[in-house]
DNA sequence: CCTTTATATGTTGTGCACAATTTAATTGCG
DNA sequence: CGCAATTAAATTGTGCACAACATATAAAGG
């Protein structure tokens, strides 16, 4: 019906590339919550510790560059990572205006949780019986 | 580096398919704000608009089916559009558990301006001298 | 009728995401 | 040295996005 009236509209939603991406990303934050909920994360907390288990201790501006966010996101966010005993933040004593974030014994610990996150979520993938 | 430490961790950043999503689409956002911001839209509310502009009157519930979005998010950034004079909001004397979300003439006109968006975001692909 | 039950939207609280601005520390450079 | 320019984070304000809950209307069953 919106074809047949209006074929070559360039504005029409079916059109749009982007609008795919932006709710696949929205889907993708919605599976991952309950499964994160349970290690008392959420998807960009999530992302940052990957990131720290790969290699810390990292700045706040190495964290942005890896995850492509801002200090305007990362530093609330990582203060409650903080709050939750999970990273520790400290002033760089060799340059102070860096802050180095590291990994706690907790934050360490949490790994071998997070490991079945990805199985997790592919399960009732390819023929999966659940 | 990293990859010859631990080559078969299932964590690692680089081995996610939801991270680049993720990434995506926060790029996207950032790249359709300033060219939105002249039209005095965010990027959700231009997709409302997309909507609207193909079929309307639609209710709040037809509008989250189309963007899988629920109410929680629709409503305050319906009502935002509503106080931009872009949409009326109004409940259905058919039905009043519905809301029936209508055009103004501003949001119908605001179309013309919109036609220029898609060709802004291409600029500087494909050889283009920008 | 009239009481469940379902449906549609709104509200509240938490947590991003980013632009714009601010603060503070470091680096140049004359 | 002294001071402008740069860099790194933090702060502020706006606007999503969603879960959990609340409210109100409508439909359905006895």
């Amino acid at each position: 019906m919106t074809d047949s009236q209006h074929p070559d509209d360039p504005l029409r939603l079916d059109r749009q590339i982007c609008f795919p991406l932006y709710a696949a990303s929205n889907l993708i934050n919605r599976l991952y919550r309950p499964v994160l909920s349970k290690l008392g994360l959420t998807y960009p907390q999530y992302l940052v510790m990957l990131a720290l288990w790969e290699k810390a201790p990292r700045t706040v501006g190495a964290l942005g560059e890896a995850l492509y966010l801002d200090s305007g996101t990362l530093t609330p966010l990582l203060k409650r990572m903080e709050q939750a005993g999970l990273i520790t933040r400290a002033r760089d004593p060799e340059d102070e205006r860096r802050v180095q974030v590291e990994l706690t014994k907790k934050g360490r610990n949490l790994k071998a949780d997070a490991l079945t996150v990805p199985e997790t979520l592919t399960e009732g993938f390819e023929g999966n019986p659940a």
